[in-house]
DNA sequence: CTGTTAGCGCATTCAC
DNA sequence: GTGAATGCGCTAACAG
């Protein structure tokens, strides 16, 4: 893995970082008009101004912002857990909510679950610790204490991605098992009737157990009456699971007609696995995956998905909590708001 | 005269959260003596830890870093900024960092650049208000301030992704133009002459500008006298734009033989794009990628390409960031390091 | 427009 | 094993 090391040696250790004390006395005012200086809005003559700022740059001054907020009692940082950075579904949503608290001044602290709730407890842990002025996070499943931890932080706190059955405050997302049942519809619709699943086989990642759920519940309600469900792997799924699920599938149902994947990926996968089996797709079997990847887009044949907005659950959010914190710090008391987004099927070439 | 302010009683209703006072208080001891149970390794008496941990339960409290790390000096967070949080191969180091601060107490503030020098301008300048230990970039380009800010920051430096010629302190990465070179190279050896190569319009991209330099490079060196570049967008580059510059490719050099995409995922749309028009890969033209993602391994054919163990250099930063904290805090003169992660031209069915 | 005073909540340092 | 005094670097609140 490690090629080699190239080892230069050592300089001098710099003496301690400038303080705001350091930067006032060289420009010959207090450390109260420093203060003044660096933030925009206040009143500062502009000679004062251009002096500060000649001094901070002299010095390579950059201001503490831990000290500050300590006392300011703002840390402005926004804590948000989601469960895989390398799901671009939750980094799209990281992104929306990164993107609208752009220019507000907040900045966002990302840590990943794992898709554990064990893990998110410890994360919660330790992101409250660094006082956030909000918390994002995915799923309405937490662990007890989890829970509490959200409940008591006195913060606004948005679980998105799902509409939990007793939100702890606001939420921001859509039914995963609707959105799953949808797709379903459409190709019993399209007129599909031995429509299969592929899933993970833990409950793990709550959003796929929904989706599964949404699925088999549909099914029952269109009168089909046998539900086929494969199940593969720990989230995070990959494409590679996508292809041995669908192959042991056909095995065990030859007779199917449609598989509905747990995400684009395994979906993508499914479909690979069908070209070099020479299944044709969506001859021998319809393939439909959930997210609307770029990859669902682009493939060939492209893959009929559900479109679900990742990046609207974490701008939406981001305003949301935007107004919550405006609202708590101007004394108004801010309802709960649950904000349905949008999904819609996708029909593309794969079914 | 004198105003007083008069404190209000303990037993009053409270929506500010608990202090450490409140926990002292309420178990009869110390702050101090609180601020060690807290803390492990520290010697307590059993029966006072139990008290004090009951406190804290009771009251739900939640320790206050930011408080902590003003009087500690130690803030315990570690600055990344990546390019995009959507690309994979990105999130796989900071993935990567992620797991190898693991344990140490690190958190990781993360930031993303969007391929701008710029924006990584003011992101550093954001990140070094929260006066994190170490910070960890991708490449070698910065503003000229960026720079100076990264060099006077005081703390550990690291420099990703690339092997830059001037470095600031620390690097973790590679030479994406040699490695873009042996690619060539591999081709070559195929019995390619006619290879081209696809990337984006701008330079904010350094690493794509690397690569299409190395193939440049390796191009005139091995006599292939023409060098055919497509040029297409602007980062992040997209599975469509792969497909719409192969087309652009084909049209402009009908007599091209073999495509070097900047990443896998233009070759995988160009891939596609070349499936869509019946055009055989790698029969009528061969593809390779670079990155290694998923999905060049996955998609039928599968796509040759350059494997650059993404994880490994966030986690190899991680680990040299940990050593170089703890020299500096020890008081050691920490020299510094060059560490060259491998990379290696993975051939698949494209080429 | 600018300065003074008084903490923010914790950990360091030294006592005991 | 525990406590008291002190200050980290900054900003709120007020005074001028």
């Amino acid at each position: 893995m490690i090629l080699k090391k190239i080892k230069e040696p050592a300089i001098a250790i710099r003496s301690a970082a400038p303080t705001m004390i350091d930067v006032a006395t060289r420009a010959g005012v207090s450390t109260m008009t420093v203060s003044r200086a660096l933030r925009d809005g206040a009143s500062i003559a502009e000679a004062t101004r251009t002096r500060i700022m000649k001094a901070v740059e002299d010095l390579g001054y950059v201001l503490d912002q831990s000290a500050g907020s300590l006392s300011s009692k703002r840390t402005g940082f926004v804590a948000a857990l989601i469960p895989s950075i390398n799901n671009s579904n939750f980094a799209d949503t990281a992104r929306g909510l990164s993107d609208s608290l752009a220019g507000s001044g907040l900045q966002l602290l990302l840590g990943y679950t794992d898709y554990s709730v064990e893990k998110e407890e410890r994360l919660i842990e330790s992101m409250l610790r660094r006082r956030p002025e909000a918390i994002v996070v995915t799923g309405g499943s937490h662990t007890p204490r989890g829970r509490k931890l959200l409940a008591q932080a006195g913060i606004p706190v948005i679980e998105t991605w799902d509409l939990p059955k007793s939100p702890i405050r606001h939420v921001v997302g859509f039914s995963n098992a609707e959105a799953s049942a949808k797709l379903v519809r459409y190709l019993h619709g399209k007129g599909y009737r031995k429509i299969a699943f592929i899933g993970g086989t833990t409950n793990r990642d709550t959003r796929g157990a929904d989706r599964r759920a949404g699925y088999e519940h549909a099914v029952a309600a269109l009168g089909l009456k046998d539900s086929r469900v494969i199940s593969f792997g720990t989230p995070p799924i990959s494409m590679k699971q996508g292809g041995e699920a669908i192959a042991r599938l056909i095995e065990q149902w030859p007779e199917v007609e449609a598989a509905i994947c747990v995400s684009d990926l395994s979906a993508f996968g499914a479909l690979v696995e069908c070209q070099r089996r020479k299944w044709a797709v969506p001859k021998r079997i319809a393939i439909a995956g959930f997210g609307d990847f770029e990859i669902s887009s682009c493939s060939y044949p492209s893959i009929t998905t559900v479109g679900v907005h990742c990046y609207d659950i974490g701008n939406s959010a981001g305003e949301l909590l935007l107004r919550a914190i405006e609202g708590e710090r101007a004394g108004r008391s801010v309802p709960a708001e649950t904000i349905i987004t949008e999904y819609a099927v996708i029909p593309r070439e794969s079914t």
